[in-house]
RNA sequence: GGCCCCGUCGUCUAGCGGUCUAGGACUCCGGCCUUUCACGCCGGCAACACGGGUUCGAGUCCCGUCGGGGUCACCA
């Protein structure tokens, strides 16, 4: 390892957001890449807000994504507590150098003196910048306003001239006016701290030499130089990242704007697989975490972790605009923080399921078979534990749906295999344009079923042999039976191949549905 | 509104002064394959925001305009 020490610190309000991975992803692969260090840290300074559930999905997300860090909770490290609730010590110590070195002080301002500041700044149509007119001077300044009951936080005492000249990683040179900044409140009067003091004091304590994060950030980097250079830090390299935006918009990406981006076609046609997969599942959705914006949601379905990686790699960040695929290696291989975007990136749904697609297709059978089971079991299509042919069995339905299991949920579009031969469930539609409609389909189909009782062995291979004389002797189209095969067998319009379908089947289970399909029909339609 | 950032096909992007009649990917639209669906294959549509400079030459450099966005908390 070497001095490069990055660090993921995102605070725990709520379920982790593709943008907030994205981040994550950009400092695993730069410390990985440069064989630093990724520290993963808690921003949990504003207890009204925080959570355990928050924190502990924060975790799970990062555990699924395989973004593992090399400092943090649960790993611990020299530098810990990797909570910010646990150093308020260290923080406490950090604002009374700030006091003592000119370069904060305390103030007494309510929260209404300090809007009725702002206000009056917006009426005269001016930046509002506060008077510091409760700010207090001395100890004695500090009773006299503690006596008339206010309560006290400290402040940063901004400068209010010059400007601040940053080198940053991926935006160049920026430069920001001093005077554009607040007095921002460090510390609250219970004497907890805020996320500028905090993060600052915890960038330095823990040797963070590089600090990537997104864009949203770049307005408050002054306050922030502004305390690293008062508490005399060396400054830390800068890269801001460019934020992520909605489908087909600029705007950033909102967790909380579902309704909206339901209206692009591409995310509602996302949403409604999820919630198919859901249903069949018995899932109750949560609109909170069943939310595309969020992370969670492809763990749920079945999106392959790399897969998801890969995608977010390449919104803001590019090798050469010709190849897009990389594998976890070679993603830390290749990385580098000259190559990322200055431009916000759109979320884009379709692009997502292409490299879920691909990933899919290239994922090894008894991979493929082993991530697909769990949803067979959370469906109660399979036991818990599996009997022991179910390997061999979903593997062969894997092998003939082929890529048409483009996530490990859809599998459970398969659930036919999995039913009862009295258990199936027939679409109604196929049902009658199949079976019922056409004149000659049962006949054919019963005159069929006899030749299959007889193909040896029952393959696929043999039964398209004999569907394929069938027809020829018959003198009609192939189509005329495959189709009422495929409704009476499945209970469905669409699936992979039916020769395929029947070997699977079996001979029993074969026969034994259409002759259930055919007494099914005649029961419906009154003898003629 | 103040401050800041950004601006190449619908989307993600390549392009670091000439090889750009602007390349790749996703989407979309045709066609092929085909028992349905999916895949696959072939082909097609589609962009340098605008205006000034600089230069022999600008998508690439400079300025301006316009447009989009981020941020302005005792949240992070």
């Amino acid at each position: 390892m070497n001095d490069v020490r990055v660090r993921f610190c995102p605070s725990p309000t709520g379920n982790p957001h593709v943008g907030m991975v994205r981040t994550a992803l950009f400092n695993w692969a730069y410390a990985r890449h440069t064989g630093g260090t990724f520290v993963f840290r808690i921003e949990d300074t504003d207890s009204a807000r925080d959570s355990e559930e928050s924190y502990q999905a924060l975790v799970d997300t990062l555990r699924w994504l395989h973004l593992d860090w090399d400092e943090g909770p649960e790993v611990g490290g020299d530098r810990g507590p990797y909570y910010q609730s646990q150093r308020g010590e260290l923080y406490q110590r950090a604002v009374d150098e700030l006091l003592a070195r000119g370069a904060a002080y305390r103030d007494f301002a309510t929260p209404e003196e300090l809007q009725a500041e702002r206000d009056e700044a917006k009426v005269t149509g001016r930046a509002f910048v506060y008077s510091r007119r409760w700010a207090a001077e001395t100890d004695a300044d500090a009773e006299k306003f503690a006596a008339e009951g206010r309560a006290g936080v400290v402040r940063l005492k901004m400068p209010r001239e010059g400007e601040l000249v940053l080198n940053d990683l991926v935006r160049g040179e920026v430069r920001i006016a001093w005077a554009s900044e607040q007095d921002h409140v460090v510390q609250r009067a219970d004497g907890s701290c805020l996320y500028h003091l905090a993060t600052v004091v915890d960038d330095h304590a823990m040797q963070i030499s590089h600090i990537i994060r997104a864009e949203e950030h770049l307005p408050n980097t002054p306050r922030q130089v502004f305390i690293m250079q008062a508490l005399g830090y060396e400054l830390p390299a800068f890269a801001h990242l460019p934020y992520v935006a909605e489908p087909g918009s600029k705007n950033k990406l909102s967790k909380r704007k579902l309704d909206k981006y339901l209206k692009n076609r591409d995310f509602a046609e996302l949403v409604k697989h999820g919630d198919a997969i859901a249903e069949r599942m018995g899932l109750a959705v949560d609109a909170d975490v069943f939310n595309p914006v969020i992370v969670d949601f492809y763990e749920q379905i079945g999106f392959l972790p790399d897969a998801l990686l890969n995608y977010l790699l390449l919104l803001g960040w590019s090798l050469d605009g010709e190849r897009e695929e990389f594998t976890r290696e070679e993603m830390i291989e290749l990385f580098s923080l000259e190559r990322v975007n200055r431009a916000p990136a759109s979320f884009d749904p379709q692009k997502l399921l292409a490299f879920q697609d691909r990933a899919m297709q290239q994922l090894p059978l008894k991979q493929k078979t082993a991530r697909c089971l769990p949803y067979l079991q959370a469906a109660g299509l399979v036991a818990t534990p599996p009997p022991c042919d179910t390997g061999p069995y979903l593997s062969a339905i894997l092998t003939a749906a082929g890529d048409r299991v483009k996530m490990a949920g859809d599998v459970l579009v398969y659930d036919d295999f999995y039913r009862a031969d009295d258990a199936l469930v027939y679409d109604e539609k196929a049902w009658d344009k199949r079976l019922v409609k056409p004149p000659a389909a049962c006949d054919l189909l019963g005159r069929f079923a006899e030749q299959l009782e007889t193909v040896e062995p029952f393959e696929a291979a043999g039964i398209e042999t004999a569907l394929k004389s069938f027809v020829e002797a018959e003198g009609i189209k192939i189509g005329d039976v495959i189709h009422a095969l495929r409704v009476a067998v499945t209970g469905k319009a669409v699936g992979f191949g039916i020769f395929e379908t029947l070997e699977i089947l079996g001979r029993e289970r074969s026969l034994s549905r259409i002759r259930l399909a055919l007494a099914r029909v005649a029961a419906q339609s009154p003898t003629s």
